[in-house]
DNA sequence: GCGAAAATGTACATTAGTGTCAATAATCAA
DNA sequence: TTGATTATTGACACTAATGTACATTTTCGC
């Protein structure tokens, strides 16, 4: 096996541990992400990890910075975008859920696991549901809700997804497509639109038969 | 601080450091399951831990046994009791989620956190869901829902409720049993009887002001 | 009170991880 | 091409965990 090198002529960098953490981080949880393991991964020498790190939670903390940034932030984005009617409005924070660019599912479960050993996890957990279910409950008061109907259809919206999430299943995409048209039934209360469906899958790349 | 004895003289047992183990665990994890800190928490030299359990592997298994005989049975008990509406029906599943003795919350999440570092954890994990999603789908068509709507039906009731576990709140009781009636709105898509609520509020020790 | 069984403890060997330090090597820029 | 900077390595010291072997203590039944 060759070495893979960066841009520049050096094996390592902060990217490289940072990208390894990750990946071993989303494949078995915060206590696996281990200096020594990490070198072997990277062919590198243990030690060479501390001179792009001061030590192991400085990468933790690294590694916590990257989620925070990538997966409260669209939600928020998506939750906000204009829409015609809600359940458009719905099938946009949908694309969530479908799009990896725009939500990481994966590093969603592993943080939230990694936060039942850590008070300073759980605090940014809970910082970010909070925001989240903000921006969802807003969603829904634009369209007419009322405080407390808006509160509980944010919450039933979100937390389906964190369930669903924790089940760690990985269904294929057309099972998970049939069951949106319901789902946007229940959490709106309204039956969705043919046109706002086509528009949905078309942009998901998916043709229903 | 004195020495805690058992029934008969001894001051361990399995149930001893199973317990100690299950503490640890919903506190801070699998990988916080160790011999040597639940000695000290037991006062014991570590290696008698060696008398009742082979090796640790053994004492893992066992706090899975105990997962699974809890949590999945009452799900599926109170899914299948009688009720002579939905919204009772629901009810009856909501008696899980307020009621530690029928389904244990804590125990759950650091269950599925588990299920992050170990295929066969996983696999555990993954069953359970299954009968359960299974039982909460038979609720809903035996009044009267179709197939795919009492699939997604049964996944939203289950799902929010696992999202919710994941969240690890803990807001007071007051505070969630406000939302009920809005949750059963939205999940079985008719508004619960007052009557219905007062019992479920009865049960559960709450009086609403 | 005595012997057997049950439980506990001490000593030892091993493993996997952490982080520091000083020597060395590779790259870049003047 | 050489010197400074950046990166890599191996040697060392340390800690926390695992499990085994064997000696010792405690309790129970008779």
């Amino acid at each position: 096996m060759e070495q893979v090198l960066n841009d520049s002529g050096w094996r390592g960098s902060p990217e490289g541990w940072l990208e390894a953490a990750y990946e071993s981080l989303l494949e078995s949880g915060v206590d696996s992400v281990k200096i020594l393991p990490l070198a072997k991964r990277l062919k590198l020498s243990r030690t060479s990890f501390y001179w792009f790190f001061k030590d192991r939670e400085e990468l933790l903390s690294a590694l916590i910075a990257r989620w925070r940034e990538k997966n409260t932030g669209n939600i928020i984005k998506q939750s906000d975008s204009y829409a015609e009617s809600l359940a458009e409005a719905m099938l946009n924070v949908f694309d969530c859920w479908l799009d990896r660019n725009l939500f990481d599912a994966k590093f969603e479960f592993a943080v939230r696991s990694w936060a039942l050993q850590s008070d300073e996890i759980l605090a940014e957990v809970q910082k970010a549901d909070q925001l989240r279910l903000e921006a969802l409950k807003r969603m829904f008061m634009r369209f007419g809700y009322e405080e407390i109907s808006a509160d509980v259809r944010a919450r039933t919206t979100y937390l389906v997804q964190i369930g669903y999430i924790s089940m760690q299943s990985n269904e294929d995409i057309a099972l998970r497509m049939k069951r949106i048209p319901e789902y946007i039934a229940i959490y709106t209360g309204q039956v969705p639109q043919q046109r706002e469906l086509d528009r949905f899958f078309a942009r998901h790349g998916y043709t229903p038969d």
